[in-house]
DNA sequence: GCCTGTGCAAGTGTATGCACTTTGCGATGA
DNA sequence: TCATCGCAAAGTGCATACACTTGCACAGGC
């Protein structure tokens, strides 16, 4: 229920502004309201739905500040992760994210866009898991899940694949000779180009959650 | 309501592993199981506690992997919330906390614990919100909340007041010079230091829970 | 013509009832 | 004596009903 909430507004399904009716939304699932009610407090914690008392839930629209703050958090959180998983990945881990880094290879070449996404989200979820700090990787997911509404037109930009392929070689390269500061500084510029490649599409986004406020919807 | 029921678990009234019964909240509470169910959905979405499928409600149990974790996390937020405010803070804010840090020392002379964890947990915002970036702001408060029930402890510990004093003396010299590096590693160190001070009262802790199970409660 | 007050409608907040899952205890069998 | 099955009680999951808040529209007065 919460999963398929939060589907929705990940997704790009629901945008930033978009109204959530708790009747609409029974409906749709074909429950009652009171999963519903439980399952938008949950994702209220969780950041993704703003709760108004007595006026219902929206989808979180984040301020262009708020959405630089996300992704310098995020930034800072990967290179964390990156740092540590330098430090701490075991053998198999190693191992395994080199392998994987290099089967994505392909979809590179391939210009496949959709594949290498989800190769691309594989990869970062090892870095997070190769911290061996369950709590860092709990909240750099949860800092993931709330920004992924913001960059997932990022790979539309020209050659964006090809170079965000070669940041992550750079981040495995320092991972594997265990220099953490390198793997930690390539995570954060990896990541500060996302959030640029990203803000490009924000503005796009905000007039999209400016027309749902218009009377014709 | 969250709020209430989140007092009760952060100030260690109600300790891990303590059930959470809807009905028994309800009651304490005077009202109907539907708002405490859903306090319990928001609380558990924060990690506060940990639901269970048709079991109810239990006050999250951390393993002592985990309590490491999250202080790890901990040091690592703090430290970069310290290095962001050393590069950000303004004049105004830089002066407050000076002034603040140096009005908590009354506190130390005179040994006033509970006074000084006030003080405390005020500096520590203030480095938090410095940081200018509200939602680092936003998880490292978060990543507070779930730490305070394991960290209530540390300042009967021995000194601990007037250590931890110092400890901020030193990042608060780091941030007036502006010095982010040395802010950040002052930060962690501290939090690191709190961490260990704390990790003496978790097998306290435990222990009682582990009484807490036990039939005569 | 504009402003203000009242009424209505939409939708949230809470209470309550019922069904279902789980768990503990007891009984029966090997 | 121990294990397994069954039953009962406790408690959660969901549905529904009702009260209350809020926003908007329309009408009346200034």
């Amino acid at each position: 229920m919460v999963r398929a909430i939060a589907d929705r507004i990940v997704t790009g399904i629901a945008r930033p502004g978009d109204k959530l009716d708790e009747v609409s939304l029974a409906e749709r699932f074909e429950v009652s309201r009171t999963p519903v009610r439980e399952a938008l407090r949950q994702l209220g914690a969780m950041g993704l739905v703003d709760q108004r008392p007595n006026r219902g839930a929206i989808v979180t629209v984040v301020s262009p500040e708020h959405l630089a703050s996300m992704f310098e958090s995020m930034a800072e959180l990967e290179a964390i992760c990156a740092r540590l998983s330098a430090e701490r990945m075991t053998a198999a881990e190693r191992r395994a994210l080199e392998t994987h880094h290099r089967e994505s290879a392909r979809m590179v070449r391939l210009g496949a866009q959709d594949e290498y996404e989800a190769f691309n989200t594989d990869f970062h979820t090892r870095l997070y898991q190769g911290a061996h700090s369950p709590h860092i990787t709990e909240i750099t997911m949860a800092t993931r899940s709330r920004l992924a509404p913001f960059r997932r037109a990022q790979f539309r930009l020209p050659d964006r694949v090809a170079k965000s392929w070669s940041e992550h070689a750079q981040i495995v390269a320092a991972i594997m000779r265990g220099d953490g500061a390198a793997a930690a500084a390539a995570a954060k510029a990896h990541v500060s180009i996302v959030s640029e490649a990203s803000a490009v599409f924000v503005s796009a986004g905000e007039s999209a959650a400016a027309r749902n406020a218009l009377p014709a919807q």
